[in-house]
DNA sequence: CTGAAAGCGCTTACAG
DNA sequence: CTGAAAGCGCTTACAG
């Protein structure tokens, strides 16, 4: 019952039913224009045989597949809530899911994944695809639909409302009563980290406190590439008393600099983070960050691309969801408060 | 830059570089036998158009894929675990992966999902499949691992040792003082329900205490199943002092009808649950549980994969994987330990 | 070193 | 109502 031989083709339905395979094609797909009997006996044959299309040479063939891709890179914990949303959204839509994903994690290869996959998958397998945090800009000859594009991209996109979130963030840290406020930017390419500068500097302009250019740090939301430039800023003569790292990676980084450094958070330091990924509350203290539902960019995602493929889509093609601020223990008033 | 034409095809690129699909091929896959300046002027039509190869085409054409596949009914955390842990197996591998995750989520369809999906991609698109927890035994023209298989399947599969771990609960609730032990049963179909009863059996017997059929209810791993059978276990005149669920979605069911029937947990019953998911360390109390790593699932799952397919694969297609015993507050001394 | 041709497993006009 | 044939985009012997 394990492995077994060759897999049963079309043709072998055909043989055993005593009929064409157009006719087996035909009963498969419910066709009309078949007599009764016929129907009868592919049928029997198909049971018999254990018989199911391939799946590869249906849609070689058909332009329509009713199969929508998903390219992503990596498999973190934020992919998974991105599925699960996805996979609510096509719940009975008549969809099935393919999620291609490259086992080159680490190589050359991988800029531009994105767009090869794509391509691959494209030109027959997939009606349409989701491509989550590409590194550039994609195109296809199918809808595709990104989540977390890079700046200025025209592809259609649903993304959290990233100038909101950090707007709020430094509008949190303000009314403690911080004034020296410290960021930590993410991969510039991204418009995720455009807009989460963007809205930190808007907050503090808005609040009439110059913004810093020797406060902001150049990281690339890998964890790593916070570390020295958090050690870089609060080795200043002038340290910052809080520092907002523009994702929870890079700030549960600056909370363990901190604390190598002796620096009691918050104390000693307020440090705010962006995503709400799940170690964002089990850190000591809990962090603060904004929290963007990856379940809900998932869903509305897959929605607006369904809608895409069957050519159904009103409305917007550049998607913003609602953010929102979630404050824990790593954000308090600034040790003494100094006003001008 | 977003929606382009028709993709473009081998063909294409034949003739913008003047040369046959043959020869385009043959570049494509650094075959020997090409003259480098027609390397050179495919390479450059290539670039110029953008093209990649049609994976389905390809796949169509050829014996080897180099994608493995994994099927799966749902997208749970717990399944989110065993993608990481099969995508690290995968790193570097060569091998890509493919998930194939069906819509028709709660069809009459859905019974035998796994077996029509994997012959569906098996024929062509993969070289080799991880099925998680099927409905019932596959085969498959391909090799195939599955994770979690139904009782008595001969394929090649990975599993938690799911006896052992179900044994430890049972003796961690004897040695507290429990005698009177429900227990609420999974699918039985499922080799890892069976084998988790088994383990509640045994260790009472091997502990001298009398198997009360009374005391077992009849789930099925949904956590709604859950409920009416704990309410009737505590309803009794003789209520048991602890019950042991066969999943944490069923333990956390047991808290709650706990809860609403005024009991105290672990005071007036301890409760123990199975898997260790996210949601068992947040429940108040924390729920004491056996763990299972998805992720070490994933992993060794794919890791035989890997190794069936090139045949490598030497040793056991059997793999047991160690369970721990993860004690939280959920568990306690019954309120009186009445020893005969 | 290169191309014409067959064929992977299907579907779809086109005849009959 | 049914079948022969073409073709989806590739790869691979087979010739040359």
């Amino acid at each position: 019952m394990a492995e077994v031989g060759a897999p049963v083709t079309m043709s072998d339905v055909a043989r055993a039913a005593g009929v064409s395979t157009a006719t087996v094609s035909r009963v498969v797909n419910g066709r009309y224009g078949v007599s009764a009997s016929t129907i009868a006996q592919v049928r029997s044959a198909i049971e018999r045989l254990g018989y199911e299309s391939s799946l590869v040479a249906t849609s070689l063939r058909r332009s329509r597949t009713n199969v929508l891709g998903l390219v992503t890179h990596s498999f973190q914990s934020y992919t998974a809530e991105v599925l699960k949303g996805v996979m609510q959204a096509l719940s009975r839509s008549g969809f099935d899911l393919i999620i291609y994903a490259n086992s080159d994690l680490y190589e050359t290869y991988s800029e531009g994944w994105e767009q090869r996959h794509l391509t691959r998958l494209a030109g027959t397998l997939t009606d349409g695809c989701i491509v989550v945090t590409p590194w550039g800009e994609v195109r296809s000859s199918i809808p595709v639909v990104v989540i977390d594009p890079v700046k200025g991209s025209s592809v259609p996109s649903v993304t959290a409302d990233n100038l909101a979130g950090a707007t709020s963030v430094v509008e949190h840290l303000l009314a403690l009563g911080h004034r020296r406020i410290g960021f930590i930017a993410g991969r510039s390419r991204l418009e995720a980290a455009w807009s989460r500068e963007e809205g930190y500097r808007r907050a503090l302009v808005a609040a009439g406190v110059p913004v810093d250019p020797e406060l902001i740090g150049r990281g690339d939301f890998n964890p790593e590439s916070a570390a020295p430039l958090a050690r870089a800023l609060l080795e200043r003569p002038d340290p910052p008393t809080a520092i907002f790292a523009a994702s929870d990676g890079m700030a549960l980084k600056v909370l363990e600099v901190a604390k190598q450094m002796g620096l009691v958070v918050p104390r000693d330091l307020s440090v705010v983070g962006f995503d709400n990924i799940p170690e964002s509350a089990l850190a000591e203290p809990g962090l603060t960050t904004v929290d963007q539902s990856m379940y809900r960019l998932g869903y509305e995602a897959a929605r607006m691309l369904k809608s895409l493929v069957t050519g159904e889509w009103q409305g917007d093609r550049r998607l913003l969801l609602p953010t929102g601020l979630v404050i824990r223990g790593s954000t308090s008033p600034p040790a003494s408060t100094v006003e001008p």
